[in-house]
DNA sequence: ATGAAAGCGCTAACAT
DNA sequence: ATGTTAGCGCTTTCAT
């Protein structure tokens, strides 16, 4: 039923000459004269040809394309990292083709998509993946190249690019202790990446080097959503010695902090600090602004995208594990721990 | 230098079949022995054999694939279209790839694109296309079936879905005129996909109809950026009569209207009221919240994968253009007047 | 139940 | 400068 697209045979024919010297005129590689490579393009236009990618690729050439594999798009933090990508990609003259696998986690729907993959692209990158062991060992088996970006479990041999969470959290952690926080919550998020498991390391390391001894209910479990923020908030500040700071492992859950707080009467900074992560278009829009921490993403789409092209060239790659330190933004939801002493400050 | 990916003939010969049994064993079409299947699949597995997609669609079948291609992934609207259509296209058993052509206006680039997309999709679906008129007639002769998503020229023979933003734009103004406004401003977007030139039809209709002049000075021209926003809203409460409301093409705008208000240490909505146009994620962030316009994207989504199924099917099309009616969004950046009746009103 | 042949649309490699 | 041949990896069709 499907329109029946026109092909270089039908161009060829009309143009009265072989398919090759056609081919060749719509190429523009080898000899052709101008005179039939007019006619030949003329035909084209005429028949609305438009020539068959696959069919060109099978041939055994490469596709120019980059795939990227993403869980959740409408992530700010994977939208910016892919807007990145797109940038960087161009300079090496390839494209950049997304997927948006968005919660598939069930092993066969992974797999058609692998292969659905596999042949379309000249590389692969995975965006935060979420993939069970199996699907990983396959892809590392691939033929293809393939880089995973923030994938922070250990256990791989394919190359990887991530932000420094552990370190981050650390700083972020010890930003707070040096302002004479000592009772500080930690709120968790998904497990999926690993991310948040770091970013709890950086937090416990933070406590241990400061010699602070850490409450159960300190730490929170939530899903990076606003949403459970505000809930996990509500639970920390109903204790009876409540935290005077809550780290979140990312700026949604400390906005949902932030929420909590409003309907406690509790002022932020002054009376609750809050330290998010990822720097989310959000996080400077909220009042007070948010403090977080932000990974590179420029960065490090810039050394995915030089990974893959090194492997998809056939050059060595360098190392296996890239990764890049963070940033603290420092904006209003963070404040030394003595309210008093902050006002004190302010009139001298 | 890429390593050979395997195929299929090696896998026939480790089993000692036939290509074609190797094909059946794999694909699970046509008669094959359990026993044969058996021992094709385990040395396919070992090999690491993937099947490559593009031998197979090239041999006539659909790739079981939609394109979308937009402009600008980052921004809020797209990426929730985007999302919507992710969900929409599972229920046809499709895959989404999405080709983010950023900014890529000219001729050439625009025409690689449409070749490189040329064979891998079953169809292509066009959000806020920038697209100049050449590459437009060049779409509209293509075989492959194509959607067009809020392209608002009115000249296509492409089945076009899109938001109706005449109406929406005269509903947000005269909504504004019911709550006493006179003088109400309104900032341009740019002029790319028509849509801005809609919502300035729409609000130069509904001043007509109340039957106020619009000031040449109301009118001003922004990029849809926050920027632009706040550097029209300057200019236009610099205005010895300045406007009670501004109307703008976009929420980013308006929100950079919020800003230029607050350092003239305006109130809003007392002393301006703001309506913008999206409903993004930042409109209910900032305080006051944005009153807005909002398309309804999921519907939109449903009916531009309907309708390109349709055609992939090769049923016949429903309508060329199918336009849905916007939703208004009432929050906190807009109010009567009169200000001084407002807090009457609060005593009361 | 399995195999052989043909061909999808295109282009490298070799003629002419 | 143009044409001929062959083949990319797979599946459809027709044998066996």
């Amino acid at each position: 039923m499907k329109k029946q697209s026109v092909t270089l045979v039908q161009v060829a024919k009309k143009a009265g000459v072989s398919v090759m010297t056609a081919s060749r005129a719509m190429s523009g590689e080898g000899y052709v004269s101008e005179d039939t490579k007019a006619r030949v393009q003329e035909a084209a236009k005429a028949l609305g040809y438009a020539p068959n990618a696959l069919a060109r690729v099978m041939k055994g050439g490469r596709t120019n394309v980059i795939g990227v594999v993403v869980n959740d798009l409408s992530s700010v933090v994977v939208n910016a990292f892919v807007s990145a990508l797109t940038e960087e990609v161009r300079k090496y003259e390839m494209d950049l083709f997304i997927y948006n696998s968005i919660g598939q986690l069930d092993e066969q729907t992974q797999r058609r998509h692998s292969q659905l993959l596999h042949g379309l692209w000249d590389g692969l990158i995975y965006v935060l993946p979420r993939m069970t062991d199996e699907y990983l060992h396959e892809l590392e088996k691939s033929a293809s190249p393939i880089v995973l970006v923030n994938f922070c479990r250990r256990d791989t041999t394919l190359p990887v690019v991530q932000g420094d969470n552990f370190n981050a959290a650390r700083d972020a952690v010890a930003g707070l202790i040096a302002q004479g926080h000592q009772r500080i919550a930690f709120i968790k998020g998904t497990h999926w990446t690993g991310q948040s498991a770091e970013r709890e390391r950086g937090y416990r390391q933070a406590m241990a080097d400061a010699g602070l001894h850490i409450d159960k209910q300190w730490i929170e479990q939530g899903t990076y959503s606003e949403q459970s923020g505000q809930e996990a908030a509500q639970r920390l500040l109903a204790l009876a010695e409540r935290p005077t700071a809550i780290f979140c492992a990312n700026d949604e859950m400390a906005i949902g902090c932030m929420n909590a707080a409003r309907a406690l009467n509790l002022q932020v900074p002054d009376d609750l600090s809050l330290i998010g992560f990822d720097d989310v278009t959000a996080a400077s829009i909220v009042r007070p602004q948010l403090t977080t921490m932000r990974h590179p993403l420029p960065l490090m789409a810039q050394a995915a995208v030089q990974e893959l092209m090194r492997r998809i060239l056939g050059q060595p790659g360098t190392r296996q594990r890239v990764e890049f330190p963070a940033e603290m933004v420092v904006r209003e939801s963070t404040a030394p721990i003595a309210g008093i002493t902050k006002r004190r400050t302010r009139k001298a």
